[in-house]
DNA sequence: ATTTAGTACTATGTATTGCATAGTACTGTT
DNA sequence: AACAGTACTATGCAATACATAGTACTAAAT
C-alpha cells in the first residue's frame, strides 16, 4: 500500500536525526560509515538524505568535523558528536521514549476484552 | 532546548494518523473521545490538530462516520475504522515496529566497552 | 425572539524535514 | 587527457503537524 509507505516515510521525520546522531555518539565516523551503521541497524538512508542531516547538525552545533585525506578519491569529513549534541541526543531519546510507550498503550487498548460502544 | 522540542513535533510526523486510527480501532468514537484517549495514553493533541488528520483519514477511506444529534450542542461525527483502515493500520503498525526496533539498535550501539576511533 | 455560553466542526496558511535529483571536486588508473 | 569510483554540495518538491480564525448547533437565560 502506497500510502503505509509514505506514512512510514512521514514517520521518518526527526527520528532520522536521532538516529544519525545515535550512530556517531562516541564513535567519529565519515558519511559512509554512518550509512554503514544505519545499515547494521535495519534503517536504510541514502546520501542525499544523511548529508543534509549532517549540515544542518554540524550548523546547530550538535556535531563537529575534521579532514582527513584519502588515497581513494577526495578528502572525507569525520563527524563527531559534541557535548552540546550529547545533551540534544539525550533529550530526543527522552522524547522518543514517552512516544514509543504512547503508541504502545494506543496499539494496544482495543485488544480488551472489554466491551465496545458498538 | 527549544531544538529538541522541534525535533519531537517532527517526530510526530506520521505517527499521529496511526495514533488516532489505534485510538479509534473497534472502538468507534468522536472527537472529543478520540482527544481523551490519546491523553489517556500521554499522547496530547488538540482539535486543531486532530480534525485535519480525520478528515484525510475519512478522504482515503480509512475511516467512516455516522452523525448523531448531541443535546449539548451541535451534532457530533461518529469515527470508526473501514476494513481499509484496519489494513493500513496492520501495515503502519508494522512500519513503526521495525523503525523502534532500529532505533533501539542504534541507541545502545555505543554503550558497549567496544573500543572507538577517538 | 434574541442573546449568550458551551460545544463541534471547517478552512487556511506556515514551518519543517525527508527525499530525489543534479551538480562539482578529488584521487588513482588507463 | 579521459575515465571510473568516491565524497560532498545545492536545490526544489511533497507531506503533515500546528496555530489561528471562522461557522454552526444547542440549551439556557433574558
Amino acid at each position: 500500500m502506497e500510502k503505509a509507505e509514505s506514512t512510514i516515510a512521514q514517520m521518518r521525520k526527526g527520528v532520522l536525526e536521532m538516529s544519525v546522531l545515535a550512530a556517531i555518539n562516541g564513535n567519529e565516523a565519515y558519511a559512509s560509515d554512518i550509512l554503514e551503521r544505519l545499515k547494521h541497524a535495519q534503517l536504510i538512508v541514502v546520501e542525499g538524505t544523511l548529508y543534509p542531516i549532517l549540515t544542518r547538525l554540524k550548523n546547530e552545533g550538535f556535531l563537529s568535523y575534521r579532514w582527513e585525506e584519502s588515497t581513494s578519491g577526495p578528502p572525507r569529513k569525520y563527524y563527531s558528536v559534541t557535548q552540546a549534541g550529547h545533551d540534544f541526543l539525550n533529550e530526543l531519546q527522552s522524547g522518543w521514549n514517552d512516544m514509543v510507550s504512547s503508541v504502545s498503550m494506543l496499539l494496544t487498548i482495543n485488544h480488551s476484552t472489554e466491551p465496545t460502544n458498538i
